[in-house]
DNA sequence: ACTTCATGTGTGCAGCGTAAACATTTTCTT
DNA sequence: AAGAAAATGTTTACGCTGCACACATGAAGT
């Protein structure tokens, strides 16, 4: 019984790791994006200063582990309450709500997983998460609206609308761009237009 | 001739506010919105390192009045090449071109306008800038589709619609999700699906 | 037992925002 | 014209930050 699995512990801390990211997301979304530091998750958990080093490079590998998370979640979110069998339309729906739930959940972090240069925007993990979503959205957005082109170029075309439309939208609620009087009762499906005649 | 106001130059500097404004911006888009620094940009202009608090009280202060500059000049891209007597299909077409073309143009400063904790959202003259894109969004948006509800409401739904799709097109756009083979020769207007039947 | 490596601590440094005291120049008031 | 007041700029200082570096400690392998 030399090399038993049951305490997955290593020693010190426990796990440094994700006790940081965890201190991180609620340091992100409690005090802002421009209030987090290394320090402040490192005291969070109560390690010293540069602890931190050992398991992140630097804070943009921080920050980068915290948009693959939360890519992760988008993605759960997408996909929660719907059975396998459902047809398009309603796994389509449960997609659009999913989304715009975990912006609504997650604000500080779903902007950082769309900005420009605080993630490494190369980090294979953030890729396939990020391609994990889009996989859904993919697959949503088949016989949405009429595009004009061959077959790709309409797939394409019609990925790209979904993905900005419920993009925009989650990312306008958020910042709260829209008008508190006209989103009475409205969802981001009510603010996709009827396609069909 | 006490008073003239020939020159404007009132003394020791010039124009400090709009030379730190401009030094601000350039080096947001070339080194990025995270390597921007109030140092840096009174370096760049020649003078002591806390002489931009005489004309901003905090980053804070400097980065909304970049903000608000911005949404100024989405505006006048929105406007470009229309004559007032253009029907709306011409204004939105030449809109909806014109607020990707300031987006892909300024990358850094769009996202930063839709920053959600690094300019003071309820700056009163940033809130006019919005409001002025906001003007122009809601006309294109007129007759847009086909929504459900009362006269108001679907005005609102149209507006969302519009403004998230857009949005969501340039901050997708600009972010680098797209990908590039989809990209060739499509604009906006071709990811907006035909409304009609 | 000894080495090796992963993990954590302590120290130090340059850069940052910004507060405070002071200097200088313009503008206002008389 | 003269002095007061305001605007603008500099210097100094302080605490916070990311991070490089040397070192300590505990776990794992040989």
């Amino acid at each position: 019984m030399k090399s038993e699995t049951k305490d997955p512990k290593p020693y010190h801390h426990g796990n440094l790791k994700q006790a940081l990211l965890d201190a991180a997301r609620r340091l992100l979304e409690t005090e802002g994006h421009s209030n987090l530091s290394l320090r402040k998750c490192a005291e969070a958990v109560g390690v010293s200063a540069t602890a931190p080093q050992n398991h992140f490079a630097n804070k943009a590998a921080l920050l980068t582990a915290l948009a693959t998370q939360g890519y992760g979640e988008l993605h759960a979110y997408m996909g929660r309450g719907v059975s396998d069998a459902a047809d398009r339309a309603a796994r389509r729906q449960a997609a659009l709500l999913g989304y715009v739930a975990f912006a609504q959940d997650n604000p500080a972090l779903y902007e950082l997983m769309f900005s420009r240069d605080r993630v490494s925007a190369s980090d294979p993990d953030l890729l396939r998460n990020v391609g994990a979503c889009f996989v859904i959205l993919a697959d949503i957005s088949k016989e949405f609206g009429r595009f004009e082109g061959e077959g790709a170029k309409v797939d394409a075309k019609q990925q790209m609308f979904v993905w900005s439309l419920v993009h925009g939208y989650a990312q306008l609620l958020t910042a709260n761009r829209f008008k508190k009087e006209d989103m009475q009762g409205v969802s981001i499906l009510d603010v996709i237009p009827d396609l069909h005649s």
